[in-house]
DNA sequence: ACCTGAACACCGTTCAAGT
DNA sequence: ACCTGAACACCGTTCAAGT
């Protein structure tokens, strides 16, 4: 959408606050995020450390705007299917948007940036849960709620990968590894975790996501529906409790 | 548990890798997880920082060790009540837990640190939930699901406290900061942000977390009435779908 | 208005050397 | 076996100075 950029040592054009996102945005991708310095960033435009703080307060502001351009590629699904189907489709795409890029789950975890993206998805998501039913407060809490599970699911879920995935060893083997810890953990203190050891640590990934997904949508479906209850609805009459 | 520490400057009893967690939880308690350095936990230990290297491999298992010192304080709920009740308890006092120390959801977050006090939790929980009748998979899913949640969950909780907290301002002040920024958008575009502007930041944390607990445990509950009703119940007889 | 040089006060980590 | 001095290769940030 904003300012491509494709030049590794652009010669003239003059820093702009979307430069620097972007060429921190490769940095991220190159060197993950403990490898994303100021520094880095500024010779990734042919350009001083100093020079940054120009046109950025400092890195915590960069780093917002990294955020918001890490949501640029979000698309809304298509408005078809019911809302638990779109509500569903929702969740599945940021969360493979998140691990689509390197670190991207560590860089927005516990930002508080509202940048122009998420606010377009947002008024998306609040407008469909509305159509759907929901009550005001409800809607705002719900997508609260979806972004909170989505975010703190594929962080746990991006860790592991460069904690141990960088010393050379896989998910999956590192998925059987602490299957045999657990197995070997003392039958007697510890029955439960030796007994499902193996549920514990399938590494499939998506099967876990999609299983709290479901609960998810489920809890918000009874929801809905006791809220319906508590309504006028054609040929019922219910009695409306005071508050 | 392990090891207490009160002094400051233990004059002689030799760094032991407890010695090392407990300096860690104070540094952090005391300068967050951004001034928590090595150089920093070897001071509090009246010693230098080279020396940290002897007992531990480097900063990130030392943030292991941390993150099972943190979770040691957890006590499991009385065994009282239904299930729900005893699971709704646990992700309770597993925020509480998280909030009651600094930057705590920060330390743990996407950390893949099994320790012995997690394990016993773990151990615990899934007790609970097989008892309570859930599938092996079901049990072992829900709790990966319910940890995701809660750290997921205060993660985002707690980090505008120290990003603009710092700042002096308080939460309810930001909460209506947004609200006005969210009001102000324009009304064409964005019409149901600036709706739900008031919904969308109170500054009431509990009631948010308390909202997606009862979602995900209704949600469960669906779970648990399906899986029921695919076994022999007294007096009905329900046909096994094989698979 | 925008960029740089040079400095400040920090980091994590290593390793020969001490005891 | 355990700790230190000294160094290495980094950090984020500031600020006078250049253009």
């Amino acid at each position: 959408m904003a300012g491509e950029r494709t030049d590794e040592h652009p010669p003239q054009p003059g820093l702009t606050r979307d430069a620097l996102t972007q060429a921190a945005l490769c940095v991220l991708e190159r060197e993950g995020i403990n490898g994303l310095s100021m520094r880095k960033v500024a010779t990734e435009l042919g350009v001083k450390a100093a020079s940054l703080y120009w046109h950025v307060r400092n890195k915590e502001e960069l780093l917002d705007l990294l955020t918001d351009a890490l949501m640029a590629d979000a698309e809304p699904p298509l408005r078809q299917g019911d809302w638990r189907e779109q509500l569903r489709e929702y969740c599945l795409r940021h969360r493979r948007l998140l691990l689509s890029r390197r670190d991207a789950a560590k860089v927005v975890a516990g930002r508080f940036a509202l940048g122009p993206h998420l606010l377009s998805l947002m008024e998306d998501q609040l407008d469909r849960l509305r159509d759907a039913g929901f009550a005001d407060a409800d809607a705002a809490l719900c997508t609260y709620l979806l972004g909170a599970y989505v975010q703190g699911f594929v962080l746990q879920e991006q860790v592991p990968i460069s904690a141990s995935e960088a010393m050379g060893t896989s998910r999956a083997e590192v998925a059987t590894a602490v299957s045999a810890q657990l197995r070997s953990l003392p039958e007697e203190t510890f029955p439960n975790l030796v007994a499902l050891a193996d549920d514990l640590t399938t590494p499939n990934m998506d099967e876990r996501f999609a299983f709290g997904l479901e609960r998810l949508i489920d809890g918000l479906a009874a929801l809905l529906d006791q809220g319906r209850a508590g309504r006028a609805v054609p040929g019922v009459t219910v009695p409306e409790v005071p508050l």
